[in-house]
DNA sequence: CGCCCGACTGACTGGTCAGTCAACGGATCG
DNA sequence: CGATCCGTTGACTGACCAGTCAGTCGGGCG
């Protein structure tokens, strides 16, 4: 859709996408009408869709640039020969915690309208959203291959109970309190690492 | 809303409110007509507000009969003073897994379309929900106290990662190919305990 | 200067759907 | 047998809203 490539409507373009972000994040993607992202965006109604196809478009769109950063991010850490795995699994961890530090509206965009919708936009985007488990999973298997991390748990199955981990931390304070400090979310990615590598077991 | 109380009206409820799940489960809450629900159940229209209030009550109805189930059973495992910590974790994800496993459509609608929509029906069930992740954290707790599990990861967090992993293995079943066999649901239930308590690290 | 083109505007349309309501019928009771 | 009650019906209404479109505005270019 994006049609121009003056500096001017990138912004504009931009704006528009913000604003999406913000009021899907306080309305619910169901429950807003696309004249509120305009009047957040401070544009006419009809400029929305001047820059975008539909209001589905611009949630994939919203989705779609976060979730890639992700998916390069957990790639990235699967390559790194320097990083024990739980430092990629940590390193994975941190990207998501602190894209909630920086813009959790996103982030409870992604979780909640997207993520969850089992029947709508999960289902479309079901193979992107695997993507990360997969690569999740790749990163537990090399390690286990190196004797790094026990043998007998499937990876993918590692995979899923930890980004369902994290995903649930998040959730927890999307519908609760955000941690204020940036040292409690560093906390919460040590105490995840901690919890699914090393276990509830007494030491 | 529950008017009669006769045999036959409790019937007719209970079977709009079966009907309910079966098209939630299929289209979503948010895409589905109150028309669909009542030509599933094969009665008129008007007879869903007969019996219910509005369709957000339907939905409403469907959440808190599974969740209270999952309460007391949290309730009876965190009480059972015969049970080892695992077993009174393995308890529960037992529940909820053997839940989905008889009702996959009750559950994929409690998960999706309650629990996770931040902005409306999670929203306003948010302090029901939480109960659930309060009573696992005093098993938690209490495990710790004697020395069962170890002290030093916050039990409130313990519980939010253990169901986490829970709701994302129903989520990938929900949204992939669910397991065929009862051994595969006991399989899951095995290898997330033994992930949690055990942690991925080689023995 | 005058033309063109793309950014921008917002009233309007078409369709959808939750919830209402007036009326029906059959069972039960006095 | 008539009265009453209530489960049942489905056409209808009012509200809502995504997406369209005819048109304005302004800047750059020939």
């Amino acid at each position: 859709m994006a049609p121009r490539t003056t500096a001017a409507s990138v912004e504009k373009r931009r704006a528009i996408l913000d604003a999406a972000v913000r009021v899907f994040a306080e309305r619910g993607f169901n429950h807003c009408r696309v004249s509120d992202i305009a009047d957040e965006a401070g544009v006419a109604y009809g400029l929305v869709y001047h820059y975008f196809k539909s209001k589905d478009g611009i949630l994939d769109e919203v989705f779609l640039e976060r979730w890639n950063l992700m998916l390069e991010v957990i790639e990235e850490a699967a390559g790194d020969e320097a990083l024990s795995a739980r430092d990629r699994l940590a390193k994975v961890a941190t990207f998501i915690v602190e894209s909630y530090g920086r813009h959790p509206d996103v982030m409870q965009v992604v979780i909640v309208e997207v993520t969850r919708q089992a029947n709508t936009f999960g289902r479309k985007h079901w193979a992107t959203i695997q993507d990360a488990h997969t690569g999740l999973a790749r990163i537990v298997e090399r390690a286990q291959g190196t004797g790094e991390l026990r043998g007998d748990i499937p990876p993918a199955f590692a995979a899923i109970v930890f980004y369902g981990g994290i995903e649930q931390i998040l959730t927890s304070w999307i519908f609760g309190t955000s941690p204020s400090e940036p040292a409690d979310r560093r906390e919460a990615v040590v105490q995840l690492v901690e919890t699914i590598c090393g276990g509830l077991d007494p030491r």
